[in-house]
This record gives structure tokens, sequence and C-alpha cells, in this order.
RNA sequence: GGGGAGGUUCCCGAGCGGUCAAAGGGAACAGACUGUAAAUCUGUCGGCAACGCCUUCGGAGGUUCGAAUCCUCCCCUCCCCA
């Protein structure tokens, strides 16, 4: 048992930028002083979370570290239907399949960072609950407390109304609101949070808790993140950053992580490592060039965390290797690609359609301009003519190593 | 149902018979500068072994020596009225 009083989870949020909205600040506070339970919802679009879904994911592991029970709920039921929270069209609809298999998935991603053993953390499907559901009872003892004028006073329906709302969309508040209300009834569970996009659906849970049951239950929303240069989490030019290694290499979350902008820094080490505060701050004061230490360590515990020590360490170690001069050895971390032996035969083949065939480059045409501008290399050295042939001498160590542009490696081989 | 506006290369957005692979901006990519950051500057930004050839401007036809540009039909979007 911990001597030192354990410091509330609720004060680690606003410490750690966790916070944006709260029904009742003190009574939220007051509330997590005593084990409470709570729970976050979840889209089953896909089967992988990607980067955005980190701050929900790493608040409800602060839940359960300061002894309290979390829900992870995904929305088998309502993404059968389409949340319009935030978007300007409506979203596409699943299959009952999909859903089910896209759960699976997400669950085996949460359980990096929540424990889940012996009840310490649920994940439950809303598609239980909301699929039995009978129409004109749920009409009855549900509809009846919503008012149309002000669900269409909300912002999340606002913008909606100019381009078109489907009646089917427009109850999406209705069964996220009822889907607190089940969890409150068989869970006891009084703290629901979630992106500030779904503000009002929250608030319109705790609102019909407080109507049916006469229950008090609470709402806490983080920000949506933004990098310091506008851009959304989790978004690069090749795509969104995944949770899932297969999409998206411990190596390419590593390197993600490490380049963030300066100014964000501070923030991501708070959001997204357990680290310290202290720890944190010291990191996030830290100037020019010194600011690489930050990110390494903001790079590496956040690689740590959803992929183990194991992969953070050869990630870590790749990227060290390969920004510290690019040599072919760089270790099996590094983003790997199969070569044709063939293609070395005699003459060779050209670099420009290497490259391209590599992925390196979309088209022919782009990898001959990558390499007219200066911008290719093999093994370190950098290609003069865009048509330059590459043959066998050029493999080193079984390897051979291709980098486009500044950042971009890819290890071709093994050539026997 | 009636009337109006429009659909252009990743996005926004010019072009309205040849000089259009199509202005401008954004995004993106490369180079320089750096710290795998930002900002800035320069270049690139449909395909092709490439001073040329090929395929693009919602779709299908047509007029013309020649069409993103004109005509016909169709599809879609938005606005106003009902």
């Amino acid at each position: 048992m911990n001597v030192v009083e354990p410091m509330n989870v609720f004060d680690i949020f606003l410490e750690r930028g966790f916070v944006e909205q709260t029904s009742d600040e003190r009574a939220v506070r007051e509330m997590l002083d005593d084990p409470v339970t709570c729970y976050i919802g979840f889209d089953p679009t896909s089967d992988s979370f990607h980067c955005g879904s980190l701050v929900p994911i790493m608040a409800l592991a602060h839940m359960q570290r300061s002894g309290h029970r979390v829900i992870a709920l995904v929305g088998g039921g309502t993404s059968m239907i389409g949340d319009p929270s935030g978007k300007t069209e409506a979203r596409r609809m699943l299959t009952v399949e999909q859903i089910d298999a896209n759960a699976g998935g997400l669950r085996k991603q949460l359980s990096h960072f929540l424990d889940f053993d012996g009840g310490r953390a649920l994940m439950l499907n809303n598609a239980q609950w909301l699929r039995p559901l009978n129409y004109i009872e749920f009409l009855r003892d549900i509809g009846r407390h919503f008012s149309v004028n002000k669900m269409l006073s909300a912002e999340t329906y606002r913008a909606r109304l100019e381009t078109g709302l489907s009646f089917i969309e427009f109850n999406y508040m209705l069964l996220q609101a009822y889907d607190y209300l089940h969890l409150y009834r068989s869970h006891g569970c009084t703290l629901q949070m979630g992106g500030n996009d779904q503000w009002g659906n929250i608030l319109a849970g705790a609102d019909l808790i407080r109507r049916v049951e006469g229950g008090k239950a609470e709402a806490l929303t983080f920000p949506l993140l933004e990098t310091a240069t506008g851009a959304k989490m989790g978004k690069t030019e090749l795509g969104a950053v995944w949770l899932d290694p297969e999409r998206t290499s411990p190596y390419d979350y590593y390197q993600y992580w490490i380049n963030t902008d300066d100014r964000d820094v501070e923030r991501f080490l708070a959001l997204f490592t357990f680290l310290p505060m202290g720890e944190v701050r010291r990191l996030g004061s830290l100037e020019g060039a010194a600011m690489r230490e930050a990110k390494e360590v903001l790079a590496y515990e956040a690689t740590r965390l959803l992929h183990g020590a194991d992969e953070a360490d050869g990630a870590r170690d790749a990227a060290r290797a390969l920004f510290s001069g690019g040599s072919p050895g760089a270790g099996e971390a590094v983003p790997t690609g199969p070569l044709d032996a063939s293609l070395l035969q005699g003459e060779g083949t050209p670099a420009f359609i290497l490259f391209a065939r590599a992925g390196l480059a979309r088209s022919r045409g782009e990898a001959r301009r990558l390499i007219e501008q200066g911008g290719a290399y093999i093994n370190g050295r950098r290609i003069e003519r865009f048509d330059e042939p590459v043959t066998g001498r050029d493999v080193e160590g079984g390897y051979i190593l291709l980098r486009a542009g500044k950042k971009k490696y890819l290890r071709l081989g093994p050539v026997a």
C-alpha cells in the first residue's frame, strides 16, 4: 500500500492536459476520490485504432491505474447508423460481421494499455442492448425525454442541417444517451468521457440518467488535438498512423513521434507517456538541438507502451544507425522489402526503375525527378544519373539500402 | 414539381474554339539552411528510357482542320420557389 496519499486522477488529467470540458468540475473531482466506473465509446469502423484515439486510451489507462473501473464500449449498434458529430457527411454503415471482427482487433490493442484481467476493465458492445430494442418502447421510455428544438440547436446537428441530415443520424444522440443510461443501470457507471466533439452526446446521456433514474452522472471531454502546424493528430502524408504493427511498423511509429514539432513535445509527453510531470517539464524545456533528446524519449516511450521494449529498442537503434550515416547494417527494424535478385543480373536495373518498383516513388517519372533533384541514395551514396544501373556490386551485407529524401529508408533483400 | 447556378488535374479555384498537361493559391515532394523540428528560399508537382509521344477537364454522342471551351442527351451537386 502506498504511504503517500494517491493523487486524484482528475488532478492528473488536469495536469497532463486531458481536460477540455467537464459537466461539473468540483463534482467530478470529488467523485473520483473513491473508485468509480467510467466509460468511453469507440468506433468499430476499423479493426485498428490510429493515433487519434490515443488520448482516450491513455485516459482509460490513467483511470485504471488510479483504481477506477473502466469500460471500453464499442459502438457495434450505433456505428450501424453513423454519428454525424464533426462530420460533414454521413458515415458509411457497416455490417454486423464487420463490426464484430473489428471489435476483436480493437480489444487486442487496448490490452496493451489496459488490464482486462478479472473484470478490472471491460469491453462491451452496445449492439448487445441496442439491437433488441423495441421501437415503440424506446420512443415511449426514452424518446419522450428529448426535445427536438434543443437537439437542433446543438452544434453537432446545426452544421448538418445545411447539407442534409437523415432521420437515422438524427437519432444517434438518443442511442448514445441510452448507452450511458444502460451502463449506469447495469454497471453503476457514473462518468462518461470522450473527445470534445462528443460533448453534446455525453451530456444528453447524463441528462437522461437524471430524468429517468434521478441519478447523478458526469461528463468529461478531451481536447481535440492538432499539431502545432494545424495538422490532425495521427495523420501523415502516407495516411493514418495506426496502432496495428501490420499497418504501421514499430519503426514508422517511432518515426512519427520523433518527428514531432518542437512546440508539441511537452504536451505530447504529458499525454502519451506515463513519465512523471517533473521529467516531462524538464524535457519540454530543453533548448535547440537538445530538444532531440526529448523527442527520442517521447518516441521511445510511446513505442514501448504500444509495442513493448524490444520493438522500441529496435526502432530506436535503427533510427540512430540510419540517421547517423545510413549504414546498411542498421538492424532488423529498418523497413525492409523483398528484392528480385534477377534485377541485379548483368547490366542491372536503372536506379529510377528500382526506386519506383520499391515504392519509394509513385511512378517512374517521380523516381526520375527524385534522382534528378538529388534526393536519392543507394547505401548512403547520392545517385547522380536517373538511369544509373544498380547491380550485384551494390549489395552490401546481403542488402541494398535505398533512401528517398531525408527520411525515407528502405532496405531491399536479402540477396542470397 | 417550377426556376437558377454549377461539376476542371490531391483540395480550393481560373480558363470559355487553337498559343492548354491547363493560371493562381494550398497541400505534397526534392534541394539549400538545420536538430530526423519550425520558419525561410529555390525547384518539382498526369504517364512514358522523355526537347518528343500518350492519356486527362462529370458521362455518352455530335459540330469542327482543331474542343476543357460550341450543340444534344444523361448523371450528380448546390441555391431559390412550391
